[in-house]
DNA sequence: CGTTAGAGTGCTAGCACTCTAACGGTGCGCTAGT
């Protein structure tokens, strides 16, 4: 053992009280303590705080820790204090008051904080980032990175202007960690944090301990049925487990329709709730009380319960990587579990609203002309005083503006108006990977392969038939093998003379599916594709 | 983007149709009022 490895077990040991380290993790602070960045994607409860924690005392340093909920930094915080050596961990948000922000930026001054966990928000507080600077961290850990990506400009849009900040702290190393995110959400991530050819660690993505199953439905009424079905026959067994569905009138409905059907007590969580309800539901999924709960997208992060036998999606997600994170809190424990996804087509289309819009270019260019510096030095709240958007809009509009101009890069003295057109490629841009994303959700549900298999190859492993999703069960994966032998290639672009310029998504059984630009999905025999020379490469 | 509820239109005079507007998720920070 090197002579870094071995520090780096001994600080794991001593002060964290950790006799092994996982997959991954000794890699990333090695790594990290050579002054690299690393993306590290691994599944909730593979270890990923303790990279931080060690690399931070392997630096000597401070570190700030960067995370999308409040709730999961106080979970941190006492986790840090608990430590068998503790080290003071402090958290800057709203929550504290502004003596008690102070106080805690003044002990990390004077060497006593080791750890200081921030929203994004209050990282764009110039006051917030130049005291943190004047600490001079030695590493910066962004905890659910895939937000970066997956927020896009308009939800939270600090989120998006974190490259900055890491620029503001001296620029140390950087640490970006998610359990979910495909090949091109990777890159997203780098991008945005403007990372330095980071080195990416990936454990496996794989869960064979979790039976893929999706239901065709065709109303609603069958879809509720099916999701009844399912759940009661797991409530009977004394399991416990998640149903998701979009909206909240959904979430309400089908929570209400559970507890008449079932002897176990349900519970019902989304944003519209108070905090205070949604933490007692929190609390008694976790403490086995309420065995079923019935969710938006907004419960999940932190919730890491090993013994979730069940996650049924009522409706289809809009993306597999937000299916796969959803799916995946089933069978922590590594005991067997199901994931169930009731689909309609017609559910897609939400995924398609909430892929967001482009904003107008008369909008972009009053916030441009507003600015009196770049727009990637302007402050979104003083901005927004002498505009009509108010302080979200104008942050977001600003975010634009500035990815309008790194995307310039290169061109000397940008005109408003290239500005102002590059900005709205950019939120083109956006939106089309989001319908790329609803496109591939859908071709999930669609596709007659084994289900393990698809998801694999979506986060870019290579995996095998797993013999228990609704495919191997029926047969129909075997049936839909790989063409080895098509003419076409995944991933090739096509043009066909109605359907226009595509990309192939899928060759078997003598068929090749292509995405078109503008017709969608389309299913041609390979054969008379090619004899009518009907796709041109 | 797609569904749905309600209003409006028109000849079939009560029902079938078209049209339009509303609606839908994730959480931070801040402030006013108990």
């Amino acid at each position: 053992m090197n002579d870094l490895a071995d520090r780096i077990h001994t600080i794991a040991h001593d002060d964290f009280g950790h006799d092994r380290l996982l997959t991954g993790q000794e890699e990333t602070i090695a790594a990290l303590g050579n002054g690299e960045d690393v993306l590290l994607v691994a599944p909730t409860g593979a270890g990923k705080s303790l990279t931080y924690l060690v690399a931070g005392r392997l630096l000597d340093g401070p570190v700030v820790v960067v995370s999308p909920l409040l709730a999961l930094e106080q979970d941190q915080v006492d986790a840090v204090t608990a430590a068998p050596t503790p080290v003071a961990a402090a958290r800057l948000s709203s929550a504290e008051s502004a003596a008690q922000r102070r106080a805690a930026l003044e002990q990390a001054a004077a060497g006593e904080v080791g750890y200081l966990f921030c929203s994004p928000e209050l990282l764009a507080d110039d006051d917030v980032r130049s005291a943190l600077a004047d600490l001079r961290p030695v590493l910066v850990a962004v905890d659910e990175a895939h937000c970066v990506a997956a927020w896009g400009h308009d939800f939270r849009p600090d989120y998006q202007r974190l490259g900055a900040v890491v620029e503001d702290l001296g620029r140390p190393p950087v640490l970006a960690t998610t359990a979910t995110a495909a090949a091109p959400v990777r890159a997203e991530i780098a991008e945005r944090l403007r990372m330095r050819s980071p080195r990416t660690v990936v454990t496996g993505f794989a869960r064979p301990e979790i039976a893929l199953d999706v239901r065709r439905c065709r109303d609603e009424a069958e879809q509720t049925e099916a999701v009844v079905g399912v759940v009661a026959d797991h409530a009977k067994a004394g399991e416990a487990g998640l149903v998701y569905a979009r909206t909240r009138p959904a979430v309400e409905e089908l929570a209400e329709r559970l507890a008449g059907e079932l002897d176990v007590p349900v519970g019902a969580y989304h944003g519209g709730l108070s905090r205070t309800r949604r933490e007692a539901v929190q609390e008694s999924f976790m403490d086995g009380s309420t065995p079923v709960v019935v969710a938006t997208s907004a419960f999940g992060m932190g919730v890491d319960k090993p013994d979730v036998r069940f996650v049924v999606h009522a409706q289809v997600p809009g993306s597999p990587d937000v299916y796969w994170q959803e799916a995946g809190r089933a069978g922590r424990d590594g005991e067997p579990a199901t994931a169930t996804l009731m689909y309609r087509p017609e559910d897609l289309g939400l995924g398609r609203y909430f892929s967001g819009g482009v904003p107008s270019a008369t909008d972009l260019r009053r916030v441009l002309a507003a600015c009196d510096t770049p727009p990637e030095e302007a402050d979104a709240a003083a901005l927004a005083e002498d505009l009509p958007f108010g302080r979200r809009k104008t942050g977001k509009l600003l975010n634009l503006l500035e990815l309008g101009v790194a995307r310039l890069d290169g061109e000397d003295d940008p005109t408003p108006s290239a500005i102002v057109d590059s900005a709205r490629e950019v939120a083109e841009a956006q939106r089309a990977l989001e319908l790329s994303r609803v496109d591939m959700i859908r071709a999930y549900a669609e596709t007659g392969r084994c289900r393990a298999e698809y998801l694999l190859a979506y986060f870019g492993e290579v995996g095998e038939a797993c013999g228990h999703c609704d495919s191997c069960r029926s047969g129909s994966a075997a049936e839909h093998a790989h063409d080895d032998d098509s003419p076409y290639t995944v991933d090739e672009t096509v043009t066909h003379p109605t359907f226009g310029e595509g990309t192939v998504t899928d060759v078997t059984d003598g068929e090749v599916t292509v995405l078109f630009d503008e017709a969608g999905y389309r299913t041609i025999d390979a054969t008379l594709a090619e004899e009518k020379d009907l796709l041109t490469g």
